[in-house]
DNA sequence: ACATAGTCTATCGGCCTAGTAGGCTTTTCC
DNA sequence: GGAAAAGCCTACTAGGCCGATAGACTATGT
């Protein structure tokens, strides 16, 4: 399950693509438009610039505005930092590979075998998906230019 | 994430379909045998009888015995039974679809389009293999016999 | 009758998620 | 220089769910 933190994340992200280049967004205004709590909305504003994905401006005409390209911005990385791994398994998971307590034999565990195809599966669409990418099925990103 | 609930209840069914055929399991070698605690793996246990896909016998000589052959069991519903839709967003369940209250527009909505690309994906793994499947991995299950 | 083994309901502690509060710092503009 | 605007940061909390446990009840075989 996608956590609220993660899905307003990519919501407000869309929104500050499709803002106006160079011209920072209000955490209010962001919070409005996309119906998010503002100070929810301000904590995940501030997680995501942190991790450099955002840039932000204080004072008056302040904001937050994209730091690099929507081009750049890999869905994955997002719904890792937010949610953690992939893998519905700690030890089917590549980038967070924990061994399981209750586990002999690991190499021959069934579970672990299809889930790590679930997790292949995964990590295949959202590693290889962008900002961008999901900016063109999005209606309020694209309305909002 | 995959529910310890759910991660039991695999192990215990493939240790079920591993042993010999029409000879119950008691609750507490099963428990044992795959290191869960009893008291949580009877009521997995439990779950699973009144879906059917166990049978139990009561008494001396009693214990757990799989309903239906091996390949009648589909991992998809075992997955969705215990930790709920496969989608990680209700709004892309295909089996528990759920309007997201925040959302506008939902046929326009660029999170929807990539989560249901991930419960696709997802849906078509796990749907698409049974126990028997899951079991040809697994080491313990081979062994067991 | 007694032991065996599943059935069922209730309960609990701990952790995580979603959200709130409030004070602090920086910047702009008059 | 000071007020207002806006982001920065830490702490806190209510509620829900997960994993697990307890204990009494029921059916079955010998």
């Amino acid at each position: 399950m996608l956590s609220r933190k993660a899905k307003y994340a990519l919501k407000a992200l869309m929104a500050l693509a499709a803002a106006p280049p160079g011209e920072p967004v209000r955490i209010a205004d962001l919070a409005r438009r996309e119906r998010i709590p503002a100070k929810f909305l301000e904590l995940i504003l501030l997680e995501l610039r942190n991790r450099g994905v955002l840039q932000s401006r204080k004072g008056k005409g302040g904001g937050y505005l994209l730091a690099k390209h929507p081009r750049k911005i890999n869905i994955g990385e997002l719904v890792r930092h937010f949610d953690g791994p992939l893998a519905p398994v700690p030890c089917a998971s590549q980038t967070a590979y924990a061994r399981c307590q209750d586990c002999r034999d690991e190499a021959g565990c069934g579970v672990r075998w299809i889930m790590k195809d679930v997790r292949d599966a995964t990590a295949k669409i959202l590693d290889r998906t962008t900002l961008s990418d999901m900016m063109k099925h999005d209606a309020g990103a694209g309305a909002l230019t």
